[in-house]
DNA sequence: ATTCATATAATTGTTAACAATAAAGGGAAA
DNA sequence: TTTCCCTTTATTGTTAACAATTATATGAAT
């Protein structure tokens, strides 16, 4: 295990001032990226001293990170970061078509028109990237989640753009990013953005509600697929 | 400010064996009860004194209270107790009933015929105590509650049940409790009770998720009605 | 009187040592 | 050999002192 350097732990614009919030946000992308293993043991004074700080804003930083689900934690046992199983990735996807179907409600009764122009225009980009790179859709990847973005915040409702934007995104990027999965066809999934930005213009909070369900229903589909394929 | 005794700080049946975790109950309870005002400043050292423990595991207690959004901090600033403005009960009850919904979608999936057979009974049960005691019916808020944790477990969806029966469930509680809500109209939310109970014993999972919804947004307007009244 | 700067106090963030608990290992008895 | 108990070790929980930061108050200059 290999010590990390001050400047490092700074990151790529890492606002938070206090070491806790900078060792949390550090942890946080190891555990994404997989390099603390799921369902490996955490040892407090082994991290420590890794980040060259002392147990106390570890701690919080641990806490932290439980409570976004990424570590399971037992009282006078210690934490390991939480394993991804298909039950779990199919209670998560589920929790999310209820919550972004609210959301994608919500966004076609208070989004404001210029919004919606701006949410077209993103996925006109959207189009441009995939139909140039043609294979190469890697960026679509993001655009996706730009989409999704921009609806939760369209929603204006707190508690669900936290929800959807924190735990839940975060797990999600986990599982992509682990199960190495490829953007899934990007040219259906921007065909379904589309109808559900039309439905969003169109005021018509039913139908957003519908096809942003179907949507995320859709994908949970194929990510079923690669991950049971991965666990056999 | 008075202090807490050893003893007091065990309460009624706290399972948890660290002191963070026992001062992290009594607090949230504080708050519920409105013992800490919203808005209220919290300092370290006072409720570390108060309850006599240390700073370190307050923090901890603080950290969750705070994870369950109870409570909101500030780095280097400090914390205050959260305000339930209308507009974030609103937010709170829109979750909810996403939520909620999905949940009684699930359950009428996934439910097992005894346990529909068992919720039934429950009614019955909030039927007699309904017609005997006619006025005071503060019982039927907790069986309400009672029903509504027996559609969250039945949804066997982990991710749904945590945010259900924790976060959003100590919010509406507090909310509940603060502008002392007398049980609104027990005898129609025990009809809606039964029509969803019947939706899932027929396995109509859209009809058990559709009555829900309605459920919840009827009870929110009733529970604006009061926020509305009091902020006047 | 008002505003800005400085100094003071109050509060949070961090550290390292200490205590308590649970896991691991070793030895004795069956 | 296996099982149980005891000892040892490793790890987490807790404490109190220290450092850093922010808020408050005081006073001088305009």
């Amino acid at each position: 295990m290999n010590e990390v350097s001050q400047k490092e732990l700074e990151g790529t614009l890492t606002q938070t001032k206090t070491l806790a919030g900078k060792v949390y946000e550090s942890i946080k992308a190891e555990i994404i990226r997989g390099e603390l293993s799921q369902g490996s043991k955490i040892v407090e004074s082994e991290l420590a001293f890794k980040y060259g700080i002392s147990r106390g804003p570890l701690r919080e930083a641990i806490h932290r990170l439980e409570q976004m689900k990424l570590i399971l934690r037992v009282p006078h046992a210690g934490s390991r970061v939480v394993t991804l199983d298909i039950k779990t990735m199919h209670d998560i996807y589920t929790a999310r078509e209820a919550l972004e179907g609210m959301a994608a409600r919500l966004a076609a009764r208070h989004m404001s028109d210029e919004a919606i122009v701006s949410l077209q225009n993103l996925l006109d980009t959207h189009e441009q990237v995939i139909s140039e790179s043609d294979g190469k859709t890697y960026l679509q990847e993001e655009g996706n989640i730009d989409f999704h973005h921009r609806i939760a915040s369209a929603s204006q409702n707190q508690w669900i753009l936290e929800n959807l934007n924190g735990e839940l995104y975060q797990l999600i990027r986990m599982c992509r990013y682990q199960s190495g999965q490829q953007p899934t066809r990007p040219a259906k999934a921007l065909a379904q953005h589309r109808q559900i930005a039309f439905a969003i213009e169109q005021r018509d909070e039913e139908l957003a509600e519908l096809l942003m369900r179907r949507h995320i229903s859709g994908a949970w589909k194929i990510v079923k697929t690669i991950l049971e394929l991965q666990n056999d």
